[in-house]
DNA sequence: AAAGTAGAAGAGTTTAAACTCTTTTATTAC
DNA sequence: GTAATAAAAGAGTTTAAACTCTTCTACTTT
């Protein structure tokens, strides 16, 4: 469904969504710890997120990565498009290039009608709205 | 969504089933034609949709593949489970292990309800189904 | 039976995604 | 201002998917 990478750093800005809510920055040790990655790879991958200003982060002792309240209201659709680019939102199920209404492969519409609903699905996750329920243990980002 | 492999296969056997519609076999060489895809890399697929039994063959002139009237009823599902495994359907939105109703990632909900419909349609949608809008050139397996 | 066609099988190459390592630069605490 | 800390940047490696090539075997037509 969607890139490895693009797993990774979702669950990674869903971490760093959680410490922001307390004002906590934290670190890639820190974050790769919690989600169970490679740590130089999630490092690459947030440097990347926040060149397109998905994340914030700030150099030194004390520093880290963190997310303020515009930041917080980003969806995993912000995220996806950002990694995988909107391939998986707009793409043919086929492969084909010209994939549309006018020249359509023979499961474009049924495609169209799922596709639309996975883009709603994740328009709608905000990166904050998991916070308190990350917090409770209810829900887990490893394993 | 599917691997590209996936992609090609589901092209392949879609011309296949327009083709036994009318009893015919189709070689590797004018399948490949009509899907725009690689002939070699074609032929393995066929190959291995052969020994899971998706697709028939024969060998010598006036052989290829084709479909028997079993055949023309898989569905979609058949063909992403035979190359793909089940990963679309069961697996986690965020490549958890052990993401489940009781140790759920975060949107853990919100993607079973997705995969569930995305399973619904490719269900529904049989190989034999298509054959008549591709006859009329109302639908395309290239470009 | 011979010739030609077509799939089967296995090994090999290419490419891109996934992942790692090293060096540099910025920041903060002391 | 110096030392420690943490991200930024770039180059490099590994792995797996995508794709190719060659040889072999089976079948059908004449």
């Amino acid at each position: 469904m969607v890139s490895k990478t693009c797993e990774y750093a979702i669950r990674a800005m869903l971490f760093v969504a959680q410490k922001s809510k307390s004002k906590t920055k934290v670190g890639v040790k820190q974050i790769a710890k919690a989600i169970d990655s490679p740590e130089p790879f999630i490092a690459k991958i947030l440097q990347d997120l926040g060149k397109k200003g998905l994340v914030l982060s700030a150099k030194g002792p004390t520093g880290g990565f963190y997310l303020d309240n515009a930041g917080l209201k980003k969806s995993l659709a912000d995220i996806v498009n950002a990694i995988d680019g909107d391939k998986l939102f707009t793409g043919c199920g086929l492969g084909l290039k010209s994939c549309s209404a006018k020249m359509p492969c023979p499961v474009h519409d049924e495609f169209v009608v799922v596709r639309k609903q996975i883009k709603a699905m994740m328009q709608n996750a905000k990166l904050g709205d998991y916070n308190t329920s990350l917090e409770l243990g209810e829900k887990y980002l490893k394993r």
